[in-house]
DNA sequence: GTGAAAGCGCTAACAT
DNA sequence: ATGTTAGCGCTTTCAC
């Protein structure tokens, strides 16, 4: 496929290259007459602007990179969703690439990016792997956002929610109907969504006299599968907890319905909440408590973070965004 | 941020801007000691290569649009994934946009691409508004991919399912369970997805002598909330139906909510069926019967089209995918 | 096996 | 208000 150049409309509207760039781009200096004409070519003949050389020239674009771990959880789907909303609202394109998780392909990711020549990247970490390549944007003083994870030894931008937090109401919200002996229900060490939910629910135990036992934490990288299999362990072995806290709902869910299968009832028998509030969460029986993390807005926020950085560097932002607890009928 | 270039390798290794570029494509005529010492300094500077400068000169890139109607809905999140799957084992990139099922937005999707010279597209389009540019991308013998939907009018590269296939082995399932009254619910007509699967629903009508009705079609835009709402109001009137078969598992487990809420019991008082088979599908108590459809491997095989379209000016195909009855308890 | 020169499409700097 | 020239970083062509 061809596309037509400026050069093109240049000659068919008898003026020079430049005039048409200055024209196209609506730089002063041309004549209303002249500039008119020129469009209206250059629709007819279905001109768009190269991009690409437009780069080469300016070494401006409106490019970024998304580095994301996994677009099909639902979870980073809706961050996901938030970045192109935030990105189209000031002209900027994404490109995607999903990291699977692996440390490897994290590095490979930013590389690319790199050759694309991206203004900057907003990237979900893999946690508990080392920074080296966050380090490296850092001193190369590339613009990037984190989103969700973060990691202590990097000060960077950072959009994410208040993970103390949630794990504090939850843990309290629990211990309030009565729950004295609660399962910390998948996730592990290390990363700091992890740690920090873990710290809030610990805290919430330790202001009621009571102590985190070993016993009473389940760790592992939570997939669907993985918790489903991990739950019905628990329950074939006598049971040393009432409630269940899930690090995020798609544990949760794959927990009930292990808890279902053996014909116990929630939340009588075992109370159940998670986290996220993925849209699962209310169409579920019994319909599961959660707090809600705002997805969306967390990738429009990341995005705007990020092209100001581009634009008009501005500094480093931490942007916490506060969760809230729904109450529904599982615990 | 300043990115090290060829010509800075060539000053360092004492060599021409062309031999660092021969050399770094491993095209012939390089010394091998040369070879190695200018990989070295390669990536001891950090050097990327600029690809779009690359682009510039040679026409050729890796990259391709995924235009898709809303990436946080689950199934087009799995197509999505699909699609970054394929085209990483070919080495290709992605800028993503979401249309949100809105015709403007298609067309300037389309627009920023051929502004990125990508150099193909993989299109969910928006059903039902007229092919002005698809037929426009044909004119130009662009290469595009549709996913999942498809147009009668324009003969094109498409991945999608038996959608026929879908609709008759789900009716002759319900049917076989004893049900005559059956409710088709969501989905809209102009759809090829809908009309297919319509269509394969009510042969299996005919074939036991039965004739869809009328007040057995509810048509709507398919979300998880129209679809609540739709419900509740059916639920509220008599009811003529002793089924349901959902256009898709967003609606059946928006109505199964509905349903649960009426005190009504699944399947006893009223069976249910899905299309989709999403993750939560086997989560939702009854699980949900429903059709599997392949849908990381619609979007990679639709990745694989489109890169032998771009790469060996392979001829247009249309490539159906086989859907699986999931038998769960709903029906 | 290596280098010099030209040009992809665009825009910035300078001229008229 | 418009045109000329040069150059972004790379690859291709042609020369040695």
């Amino acid at each position: 496929m061809n596309y037509p150049t400026i050069k093109e409309i240049a000659s068919i509207a008898g003026v020079s290259a430049n005039t048409v760039s200055r024209a196209l781009r609506d730089e002063s200096g041309v004549s209303p007459e002249t500039r008119q004409l020129i469009k209206k070519i250059a629709n007819q003949i279905g001109y768009e602007r190269n991009v690409l050389a437009s780069h080469l020239r300016t070494r401006q674009n409106r490019t970024i990179g998304a580095i994301i771990i996994d677009n099909s959880n639902p979870f980073y789907a809706e961050v996901l969703k938030g970045i192109e909303t935030g990105c189209k609202a000031r002209g900027y394109q994404i490109l995607i690439y999903n990291t699977q998780g692996d440390y490897a392909m994290e590095e490979q990711a930013i590389r690319l990016m790199f050759s694309y020549r991206v203004r900057g990247i907003i990237i979900d970490p893999v946690p508990n792997r080392g920074e080296d390549h966050l380090r490296l944007l850092q001193e190369r003083k590339f613009p990037f956002v984190l989103a969700s994870h973060y990691s202590p030894e990097i000060r960077a931008n950072w959009v994410g929610y208040d993970d103390y937090q949630v794990g504090n109401t939850l843990g309290e919200f629990l211990i309030g109907k009565g729950h004295e002996e609660i399962l910390f229900f998948g996730g592990y060490p290390g990363d700091s969504t992890y740690d920090d939910r873990f710290a809030g629910f610990s805290a919430a135990l330790r202001s009621h006299g009571l102590e985190p036992r070993p016993e009473q934490v389940a760790n592992f990288q939570v997939d669907s599968d993985a918790a489903y299999r991990r739950m019905k362990l628990l329950l074939a072995s006598p049971r040393k907890f009432t409630a269940i806290l899930a690090y995020n709902d798609v544990a949760a869910l794959a927990a009930l319905k292990a808890i279902k299968e053996e014909s116990l009832r929630i939340p009588d028998d075992l109370a159940l909440a998670g986290v996220d509030n993925i849209t699962m969460a209310d169409l579920v029986e019994p319909g599961l408590t959660t707090m809600h993390l705002p997805k969306q807005e967390a990738g429009q926020v990341a995005a705007e973070l990020l092209i100001d950085c581009i634009e008009n560097h501005a500094p480093d932002r931490r942007i916490v965004l506060k969760p809230n607890l729904i109450v529904r009928s599982s615990v």
